[in-house]
DNA sequence: CAAGATTGAGACGTCAATCTTC
DNA sequence: GAAGATTGACGTCTCAATCTTG
């Protein structure tokens, strides 16, 4: 294995800056509308998309370690975002529902986060430029899936856009 | 404020997942070699690189917060990895000094470390093409810092590699 | 025994309150 | 009173051990 060459390390230490720094303000966004954090919003995004998942499936999605994702489920569960209902294929897993509430907290929490993702990206790269970017970072994990948009599946009204559904 | 487009969501949703899988398998491999976390690593340098500091001034290099910095100065100082010294001119603040032994775990960690970065990044991605992420990247949170050769003028390739973490 | 999922214990992060010194 | 720094309380993450079902 060779060693890194400069432009590798810089690359390296402004990626984890740049996380820190867009995470950071989009999650300090949602505090302050007294909305939960982003790990929530994937979740249910999931959920939302996916219908009932196994919490196997999730946790794949969600690149999450399994006891991560079922202690994020008990406290999803309490706040009465999602319901746990037996599996009747397979006794050991369950699926997990999005409940009403939980769409709703998800249609809420949508435009607060694409005004923090814009604020970070947005208005920093062009259009041209951040497809530049989301190439060069799709290498660096190797794969190609959805973004954190969806739509409400209603027609116009809808507060937050259509965006990329795959 | 506007409302993001695609490009800006998808480049989101990867600087996230690129982020989190980089780092997970840096830690994972540090982990396997029993090393410390990154974190140590980038106080461990920065303190290598610019002598004994004060807190206050370790925080904003680090970007953590005061009590989050003040508890892993404690596990380092218990590890006996630094020192914390009186301050002369202020009685509130102190300083912060690296001791031998800090040195020298940093030393053993940036080969591990390096590999990993290699892995992640270098071997994905080509001298041109980590140059242009990290320009683009560079962009997200504004910073301009010290190339790779400022500090001590040695080059980035020697065990003195410029990184930052999360 | 293997796979899906949970749990107990301990490490770490976070908030607000606190202490000391300026 | 403000700034530098720490602490207590509480929540979350992590590891290993556990339970249950296939």
């Amino acid at each position: 294995m060779p060693k890194p060459c400069d432009a590798t390390i810089l690359a390296w230490t402004r990626l984890m800056r740049a996380h820190r720094a867009a995470l950071t303000q989009a999650e300090q966004v949602l505090k302050e509308e007294g909305l939960p954090g982003l790990e929530w919003y994937d979740a249910l995004l999931e959920l939302e998309r996916s219908g009932p998942l196994r919490p196997r499936d999730l946790q794949g999605k969600l690149l999450l370690a399994q006891y991560n994702l079922s202690r994020l489920l008990d406290r999803m569960a309490e706040a009465g975002l999602i319901e746990r209902r037996s599996c009747p294929q397979d006794g050991r897993g369950q699926f997990i529902a999005l409940t009403a509430e939980g769409r709703k907290l998800r249609q809420r929490m949508w435009p607060v986060y694409a005004r923090a993702i814009q604020s970070a990206i947005g208005a920093r790269l062009g259009p041209r430029e951040a497809a530049e970017l989301a190439e060069l970072l799709g290498r660096i994990y190797g794969a190609h899936e959805r973004g954190p948009a969806a739509g409400s599946g209603k027609p116009a009204s809808a507060p937050h856009g259509r965006t990329s559904r795959a």
